[in-house]
DNA sequence: TCATTTCGTTCGATTGACTAACTAACAACC
DNA sequence: GGTTGTTAGTTAGTCAATCGAACGAAATGA
């Protein structure tokens, strides 16, 4: 019919099984997709972080970011250890059990689409990334700073796409 | 340059972008956005359908849907008939309330996105389609119910295959 | 010094989601 | 008919995630 149509189809497909993977990796690492998502963040960081940080980059409030840091703390898969350099901070430390819950997360959908990715020519992975990116920057309202680590896997680039 | 990571990236621009713009988008409508995804699935039935199929093409138990047609009827968005033909159900007829609202969804994420679309030349739709589409498959379970309308409540949609 | 800002937390509320238990209606069957 | 089982929808209770508002403590700056 409609290539516009034939492209949100698709987009929509990304994002479907996007959402389906990271319940399911959420669920079978023993947390919630948004406890996850803080794992995962500050393991991205190197393993520390603070609270404002982290409701930045995941587009919450500090209030949400405290409730989660809550039960992660309860479940010891964090510690909170106040900064010594800024006494109104705190510092977000993953702990052993949170490391080996983020490495438990099978993170099913990185490996497959990584594995694909990387099977493609050289041309095709670069005409895929100037259209991701071309998209990206069609839905990108602009005033959007923050890049979540989704449950797409670990990067080790830390950039906040502008 | 790691072409993977710059593809993941673009792909949690993309997916970031959706999320907010989904809350945004439900917020100015004047409902949640679970509400308004409601009432888009029954304008695609037609204006009616019932609690049950509700349930069955959210991929959420009936009584989620309950509990969002409470609020709905309460706001007059929507109506319950029980139905003629079997007793047991009812009908859920959207009203006039209802159908403006949806009308009223400027949906800004899909009108922008597809009004910068449809300015590209014919072979870079085309391309960006194909790459689309691409990517939706690496990614895809093979599970697809999608429609051409891009709202994040169709996130949870349909999770039968897991 | 003192006002302002920043950081994190607490509190109260809402939304959306679940399960379990319930009522009502339909469908078979003997 | 009556009994049994299934299906549709609701109710009740619980929980996670989120927000805004109000707060105390610490840093900043005029």
């Amino acid at each position: 019919m409609d290539r516009t149509d034939d492209s949100l189809i698709a987009l929509r497909r990304i994002l479907r099984s996007t959402e389906l993977y990271s319940r399911d990796l959420a669920l079978s690492a023993g947390v919630t997709p948004a406890q996850l998502r803080v794992l995962q963040i500050v393991v991205a960081k190197g393993g520390s972080t603070t609270p404002k940080a982290l409701a930045t980059q995941m587009g919450v409030s500090q209030a949400t970011v405290t409730a989660l840091l809550d039960k992660l703390q309860k479940r010891k898969l964090i510690d909170r250890v106040r900064s010594e350099a800024d006494r109104r901070q705190m510092n977000i430390i993953i702990t052993d059990d949170g490391l080996a819950t983020t490495d438990s997360a099978p993170d099913a959908l990185q490996q497959r689409y990584v594995k694909e990715f990387e099977k493609l020519p050289d041309w095709e992975q670069a005409m895929m990334v100037a259209v991701l990116e071309r998209v990206a920057s069609m839905l990108d309202a602009g005033d959007i700073d923050a890049s979540p680590v989704l449950t797409i896997g670990d990067l080790h680039t830390d950039r906040t796409s502008h």
